[in-house]
DNA sequence: GTATGGATGTTCT
DNA sequence: GAACATCCATACT
């Protein structure tokens, strides 16, 4: 599809890794696609996101399967929507088989379509506070609950899409560090991120 | 740019 | 009742 300058298209399940890690580092670069009734398409490119693997104690699924955490459940693609401090939404992809709980949280990206949009819902104008992330990320792309669930590689209303002109991210471009906010399981090097992108939400230290 | 503290309300014990 | 995968304003370098 067009999207403003961009050509997407939408990834399907045959390529998506399964592996949790994998999927961390392949979902850098390639693109969140929102498309909402009143705003239309909003787009874009993912430059940071975090792995939550099995037997991790910060993993939201380590202690079993509860009804907030169903989601991480669900085969690899599917969105798992969660709030965190009762006012942040979540976006996480699923990942590995059904019945394994686990996934790849999305921390930030980088404006590319309906930046216009994203302001509206995010209250502020300037392009680098619009989706650095994941709690603003979610607000400016209108994601909470009623997305929990559904399949990314089929939903219309949330997808991943890539650029068609754009091969994948070479892995030189993707820096890892350990993840942010954590209490459990912190030292861990499960967060991946695009080097050198101005749109990243960890301090400076963790993004060279 | 970094560091700190408070608001927030859902989730699970 | 405690924990929490965050955000914002504020103060400071």
């Amino acid at each position: 599809m067009k999207a403003g300058p961009y050509n997407l298209r939408r990834l399907t399940r045959a390529q998506l890794p399964r592996d949790t890690v994998a999927l961390a580092r392949f979902l850098i670069g390639k693109v969140v696609v929102r498309d909402l009734p009143e705003a239309g398409v909003l787009a874009g490119r993912i430059v940071e996101t975090e792995a939550y693997i099995q037997g991790d104690a910060a993993c939201h699924a380590f202690n079993g399967l509860t009804p907030r955490n169903r989601s991480l459940f669900l085969k690899h693609g599917h969105a798992y929507v969660y709030i965190a401090y009762g006012t942040a939404w979540m976006l996480n992809v699923s990942s590995e088989a059904e019945g394994v709980g686990s996934g790849v949280l999305i921390r930030a990206l980088e404006p590319m379509v309906g930046m216009d949009a994203m302001a509206r819902h995010r209250g502020t104008e300037k392009p680098r506070d619009l989706l650095r992330g994941p709690g603003r990320l979610a607000q400016a792309l209108q994601i909470d609950r009623a997305l929990d669930g559904l399949d990314l590689t089929r939903d219309k209303r949330l997808w991943l899409g890539v650029e068609a002109a754009t091969d994948s991210t070479s892995p030189a471009k993707i820096g890892v560090s350990t993840r942010i906010g954590l209490t459990k399981d912190a030292h861990r090097p499960l967060r991946f991120y695009l080097k050198g992108s101005r749109y990243l939400s960890g301090p400076t230290a963790l993004n060279r």
